[in-house]
DNA sequence: TAAATTTGCGAGCTATGACTCGCATTGTCT
DNA sequence: AGACAATGCGAGTCATAGCTCGCAAATTTA
């Protein structure tokens, strides 16, 4: 299987044609990758979905990890750029509103494409290059905690780090588990479950038996 | 590689040597997963580690995937024993009480073989035979639930069904995340993550502003 | 002890997938 | 137009891994 173990980058498309060609490398990777299945996505199939040649494939990415991680990081980025939004429009409201909101972006984040989400986070094994990714959502981490920084007087947490650490992947789990494991998504059980995580996540920060007034 | 699909689980070791055999198969696929990693995990040198032929594995194990399956099952047991008898022996205390114990079971079962576990979480395949590792995670929904049940009384959440599965999920996640990404495993800091967590959890099932009296 | 059965062995077959390499095509620059 | 570079092609190489099969050794049964 792996012959050696390539690593640098190779070439990086340069013109408008070449360009195409590695997006077209990225759809048809995540399109094999989720009709698919993990292993059954050969690099010889995602070049023929791609209508490129294996040939090619191997002109921008030195090899399949490398594909499949830019691929992980093309959908982090997406998933990034909805909570960077959240956060912009969130900053000046109270805390069980502004949570309320990031949750409902989490989730919404889940959704840009949760069978791809799925497959990552059940197929893709973690090592590598990919031994990253959850290095990626350290950039959630230092987003989040920059927030709750800024809100720190409607928290009465100690140590702000393991709290956003708590958090995170408090919403990420729940998250996660309720776009991939139940089945009906209806608008209703969604609503549910917003208040819920929102409700546990604002106890969780703000545990004095009363809530405190707003500014 | 896979040639066809085999499923049938072959032989099942009648005899004290052969159990002995598929016992030494196990142990040197935990070993083998955890030195090498999933894909350096092949059937061959699992086989050489433990001592014994190819050809005796695959008289007991149909296909890579029912050894490793075998292993996550017997991995998952001894994790669930663990929850189990904290469950036995927390099953008069007051809520609060209760819920620290368990978390600190939690803490124990993810430490039984942190480094086998941390593999089946990051590299191998949930699918196939794999994808009921999850379904075993369901017999924990139930312990729990049937405890929350009993307690009921000290619970004012609705919906005992979403909190069982909301408290399961949060404990896996957090308890995974402590064991397998901080380096240090301080005795302190593991009871001040466990007092945290307990915090968490107990401030979602009972988020009235003060506690009840315990019987 | 002889026959029958269970268990163990491991060289080798086969499939498949990652990756290369020499050549063709397209595009750019002067 | 001619030359040089960038991009694309895909049959073929190489390595490895899953799995089989015929035979040997050990146990059990008669």
């Amino acid at each position: 299987m792996a012959r050696s173990v390539p690593t640098t980058p190779r070439k990086s498309a340069s013109q408008k044609r070449s360009q195409a060609t590695v997006e077209a490398l990225l759809d048809a990777t995540a399109r094999v990758l989720t009709r698919e299945g993990y292993d059954r996505a050969s690099t010889n199939r995602i070049a023929a979905t791609a209508g490129v040649s294996v040939g090619s494939l191997y002109q921008y990415f030195p090899n399949k990890e490398a594909l499949v991680a830019a691929l992980v990081s093309r959908h982090n980025r997406e998933m990034l750029e909805l909570l960077r939004n959240a956060l912009k429009e969130v900053a000046s409201l109270d805390l069980a509103t502004a949570i309320r909101e990031l949750v409902r972006a989490a989730v919404d984040a889940h959704l840009v494409d949760s069978a791809l989400h799925r497959i990552f986070a059940e197929q893709v094994p973690r090592m590598g290059q990919l031994a990253k990714i959850e290095a990626l959502q350290g950039e959630t981490f230092l987003l989040v905690r920059a927030y709750l920084e800024q809100r720190r007087h409607e928290i009465s947490v100690r140590d702000l780090d393991s709290a956003t650490s708590i958090c995170v992947t408090i919403v990420e789990a729940l998250t996660h588990d309720f776009v991939i494991n139940k089945p009906v998504t209806l608008k209703g059980d969604r609503d549910r479950f917003v208040d819920e995580v929102t409700r546990l996540i604002v106890g969780y920060l703000r545990p004095s038996r009363a809530a405190k007034p707003l500014t």
